[in-house]
DNA sequence: CCTACCGATCGGTAGG
DNA sequence: CCTACCGATCGGTAGG
């Protein structure tokens, strides 16, 4: 393959004068910093999926954001914490939103089933932020590691609350809790691994499905059994 | 930190001499061809778990298995072809056991009790195997890719057939196959990210517990409901 | 946000 | 299984 002529005889425009000119000329024309900034976000949180953090090179988001390698770093001061970025914006909505269910004086049992649509509907909205924090956290080094575990940390204890609880105040059968929290979101996480927009079933439907094998079957009291919904055959 | 002397001085003995001097002059001295390929091969996956499969350099493995960067090529032909054997390496038995397990005439409710197990020891076994099958396969290319994508189908194949036979036969609930499957090897699955050898649980309690979440209560048929076992509390 | 540039490392080859 | 070597790419810096 040819390079581009550019690239020998340094003609073509730079690509801020090329984007000045593709850009309609309709006032609210330069992009500012907070919008290049999330640009850059979102953009690596779809590379990081798809290629993994360390298969994604610099030269693949200055690429897909649209400017050279070297302005990305106006932006951020280093790959590991654009890889903490990723991850910080990713999680933040979500854990708030667990915050504020497990706050509520709700049943351990109703808790649950919010704090599992809280998951699911995250996984259904921003799929490639979830898939990033379940398989690239592990490449952020120290200091930003640092930074970032007590959000873990918060995660995990906000979900494994819910379940102990419910299962001290007989909720839930007395299954071993933490081999169950594992299970469950095991069951969960693994959404990012098969969940596809276009595959046979809807988001209503998968989230129907989960709920009723994790609320009816795995932490069946005995007691309450839900009839079969229209898509559990 | 300062470089090693002789990579400046080229006077200290290489890697294949100094191996020479450390073994034991037993008689059994040179490693087989074979038995280096194994090497790399098991190396190769402890640091593909590790550091992933980009994050990993042909240095890292060659420092591993002390030689030299280039021997490599001696024994593998590219990264690729490595982590495709890394993969057939780790996939190999397990499949095996599997096609057994499918073959045999035991109920459906016996043979997805026998193909947890077989998952699970598998697991317990050969963690890094199955971490590097869970996370970097994604990472392997074509032509490699295709060779391999057939063993994924087999096994999603056969274990889809054992949960389907066993709907159609009534021992399991009228759930969602196709959901309830992908639930299943999301909890077991998931072990590979919690489970740690020197963790509270052995492996026995840990598949007792594991087998009981999906055999008598996500897969209860409303009759037998096992007693719960020493650990379940 | 750019041009210009860099040392280190990457996977891999030639030839023995 | 080694020595010697390579072109490409890596993340990142200087200076504007």
């Amino acid at each position: 393959m040819n390079r581009p002529s550019h690239r020998l005889k340094k003609k073509a425009p730079a690509p801020s004068v090329r984007r000045a000119l593709e850009r309609p000329t309709d006032g609210h024309s330069r992009p500012r910093r907070n919008d290049t900034e999330q640009a850059i976000i979102r953009a690596a949180t779809r590379l990081f999926r798809e290629k993994g953090y360390n298969g994604t090179s610099i030269a693949d988001l200055a690429t897909a954001v649209k400017v050279r390698n070297a302005s990305l770093y106006y932006y951020i001061s280093s790959k590991q914490e654009l890889l903490l970025r990723v991850l910080e914006d990713g999680m933040r909505g979500f854990l708030a939103r667990l915050e504020e269910i497990g706050a509520t004086h709700l049943s351990s049992r109703e808790k649950l089933r919010l704090a599992l649509e809280n998951h699911l509907d995250f996984i259904f909205q921003r799929p490639d932020a979830v898939a990033v924090f379940l398989r690239e956290r592990r490449f952020l080094e120290s200091p930003y590691l640092d930074r970032y575990r007590r959000n873990v940390d918060r995660y995990d204890s906000l979900f494994t609350g819910i379940l102990e609880q419910g299962i001290r105040a007989r909720q839930f059968p007395r299954v071993n809790a933490k081999v169950t929290r594992l299970a469950i979101l095991g069951m969960i996480n693994w959404l990012t691994e098969w969940y596809r927009p276009r595959g046979g079933l809807s988001q209503a439907q998968i989230t129907h499905i989960l709920l009723d094998l994790v609320l009816n079957r795995l932490l069946a009291t005995g007691r309450a059994r839900a009839l079969p919904g229209p898509w559990s055959a």
